[in-house]
DNA sequence: CAATAAATGAGAATAAGTCTCATTTATAAC
DNA sequence: GTTATAAATGAGACTTATTCTCATTTATTG
């Protein structure tokens, strides 16, 4: 509660009830969700119009990313700057998303892959996402 | 030309001139392209509706992957076993999505490290993408 | 070349996301 | 605490991307 004020206050962004009421639904997650679903968690309390808005002023400020699951759905997750970097692991049987952190070891051997591809393309990376596909194999009933 | 109906029979799909146009545009253009793009590129050779089919078909048979771009639309590569495993570099400046080999030794790394997420998760992954963000400084007229 | 199953085209239907605009709310000044 | 003002919201119309339906056409097999 006291949380998602916080947030907004420290990124200057007028708080306002259906913020809140997002926020608040991201954080009582806290791992990626479709916007379907969040669109369903907040009926009747949020119009879908200000849903999508919010969505919007929340990847404004860079605390909301977003990506696709398997299904082409749009997906949404909170990222604060106190959260550790991570990746994502897709299960096609189930449709989970889960959180993954990378050894210290191979991000850093990334980053070094990344400054090469800098020089050859003569780009300048600024982020970098690493999926990976598969299937649980027991994390959920879905997935024997 | 004979490329496009060689993929088909060799994947046994009957050989249409609808799909024999869509892999020889993808063929064609040999790298990412949006679905609206190839939709405009196809415009009066094949219809809307049979696109999509056909790129489904496609996706059936492993030669097609799909993604979203900077805007969230849809993307489209085509990808035979005779191309190189790859990733993809995203200018967020002129919208340009370009094909990126990593280093060997960085792909072992992956792998191993991936090993140890399998293990971690009890997960069995079966691919992975990897997406690099940033401005080509010098590709393009729009990337200053 | 005939029969049959599969693929296609055209456009209707659906779904995801955006836009509009009248009303409400947050903020800042008093 | 009121008030003024700008910003945010809700409701639903609108747009766009994708899927579906079904009558017609085409590919394949014998």
């Amino acid at each position: 509660m006291q949380d998602s004020k916080k947030i907004l206050s420290d990124n200057n962004v007028s708080i306002t009830n259906p913020r809140i009421l997002v926020l608040e639904a991201l954080l009582d997650n806290k791992s990626p969700i479709t916007v379907d679903e969040l669109l369903t968690k907040l009926e009747n309390q949020v119009a879908k119009s200000t849903l999508y808005r919010v969505l919007s002023d929340l990847k404004k400020i860079n605390i909301l990313q977003e990506f696709t699951n398997l299904e082409n759905q749009s997906v949404v997750e909170l990222l604060l700057d106190t959260d550790l970097h991570h990746h994502h692991l897709f299960c096609s049987d189930c449709g989970e998303i889960i959180d993954v952190e990378m050894a210290n070891e191979f991000e850093e051997k990334l980053s070094k892959e990344i400054k090469r591809i800098e020089k050859k393309f003569n780009f300048i990376i600024e982020d970098h996402r690493l999926e990976l596909f598969g299937k649980c194999t027991d994390l959920c009933e879905n997935c024997s």
